[in-house]
DNA sequence: GTTCCGCATGAATCGATAG
DNA sequence: ACTATCGATTCATGCGGAA
């Protein structure tokens, strides 16, 4: 049974502390990146940056279920032609606090723009850190399972290394059906490189981070009916494929703009739901 | 004109003192990691990791010139089901002791270490932590442009004016990135994800690392006749790279089985150098 | 001379067992 | 209780031999 979203308008350090203990399966958040998004949150300055989440932080351990998992999405910014030090301050703080640092997965973005700086590359991955209340946690692998390596050297020999890649891509034309038809043949655990595209497949608003990328993750970490949170909802990405994917679902944004793109497409799922049902399957 | 390459049996912690200050353009190097060579080098506790390394990064910065590059190849292991924290807080240690972290690149390892455990994937990446000593460095970014992708090459003619506009508003710093400009040019700068295989199958010397990562950031931050260092030699792999490409050479190797093979496989290169350099022509 | 298949081999990690 | 060792697990790669 699904339940209604529970999509919460307001500071996320207040309102989490209005969810009750050990509740939360996942918790699947992008944070506002230190300095970035100045006029909308307000712009945490880099230095004050673990000051600003370790409350928050803590929080989210209270709710968090003993054997759930938190995947925090964030990366450093380059401050003065150094790359700062919050993000690995952080994770020594959230230690102290009793999180657990499991593992770093890499998001690797595979089709960022072209750009050039004079003393640095294109910035084409992202941590996603690994947060656990206990060593022993859930975590469902068999759902994220990926076709064998073994069709590059065999099948797709004449096609590019890039073109192979393309199966993640939601634009399922040409090599993506390819690639289902030798999904059934032999599959294999992944490893702690995602390779997903950057693009968003809403037209209006642009997401922080692909919808594959919370849902490889639910996937994971999730069954149907349990609860995912997002303290930081943005436009809703995690919001919308955790309810596709019949899983319970807080959210907390603190900018009504931002909620209220979040709450449309929420209830666009709702009253859509036949349909969008269908094409998630297809894309799978 | 190349000279020989320097290579020297010993405890680098002692025969870097003997480097003359600001004489070296680049270090490259991918020290015994925590734990695992036990057998060979001793095997340097997690806990110590960080009390062990320092006095040696100490060295390297006397000892790298003013505007040159240390590139630091390393990962942390799991232990007790947590990521170990030496490697960031050895960033940390680093910095107080007056290196820039200037950048992380990621190292994808196609082919990584097999295995299933409960809580965790195969872990497919290691870090190439960048340090400098001073904000303004060399580095030579046309030396490792790479083709366009067939990806991006599709991408960019189906681009549309929206696509356009809307990525200049994403990132809203006003830097905008003139799509336009990039079609039809052959060579593009990389990212700062390298995509390469481990080479774990030579018959005589399995290495950590394939050639093409030191062969990578040798171009990248250093031309010919300009002095490369590696601190911990091991088989001889950045020494040989290095020396291929007419750099000058200077190795440290403290275990006389590791040292003997790497000043043999550079004694080999010395003595079938135009064979070599045809080879590594083509291979280009 | 190609292509294909078999096989050994890794910067691994966990859990159990032994001292 | 704490540390040290060992077996089981797993997959991309490149070599060598065979068709």
């Amino acid at each position: 049974m699904k339940t209604t979203p529970n999509l919460i308008l307001g500071d996320c350090q207040e309102e989490l502390k209005k969810i009750a203990d050990n509740s939360i399966d996942l918790i699947f958040t992008s944070p506002p990146y230190a300095d970035s998004r100045k006029h909308t949150y307000g712009g945490v300055h880099p230095d004050n940056y673990v000051d600003w989440f370790v409350p928050i932080s803590e929080q989210l351990l209270r709710v968090i279920k003993p054997d759930g998992t938190f995947i925090l999405n964030i990366k450093e910014k380059a401050v003065n032609g150094e790359r700062h030090t919050y993000v690995i301050e952080l994770i020594l703080a959230m230690r102290k606090q009793g999180w657990l640092w499991t593992e770093e997965f890499i998001w690797h973005k595979k089709n960022c723009y072209p750009g050039k700086w004079p003393n640095r590359f294109r910035d084409a991955w992202e941590r996603l850190l690994q947060f656990n209340k206990n060593k022993q946690f859930k975590m469902y692998q068999d759902a994220v399972k990926i076709p064998v390596g073994n069709w590059s050297k065999t099948r797709l020999k004449n096609l590019s290394e890039t073109d192979q890649i393309r199966d993640n891509a939601k634009n399922g034309s040409g090599f993506g059906k390819n690639i289902s038809n030798w999904v059934g043949r032999e599959l294999v655990y992944p490893t702690n490189v995602l390779h997903l595209a950057t693009e968003c497949n809403n037209k209006q608003h642009s997401a922080a981070f692909p919808s594959s990328l919370p849902e490889w993750f639910i996937n994971l970490f999730t069954l149907e009916n349990d609860t995912v949170l997002d303290p930081f909802l943005g436009s809703g990405t995690t919001a919308f494929v955790a309810q596709q994917m019949n899983r319970n679902v807080i959210g907390i944004e603190i900018l009504p703009e931002y909620y209220k793109i979040a709450k449309e497409s929420v209830n666009d799922l709702n009253n859509q739901l036949p349909l969008l049902q269908l094409l998630s399957n297809e894309s799978n």
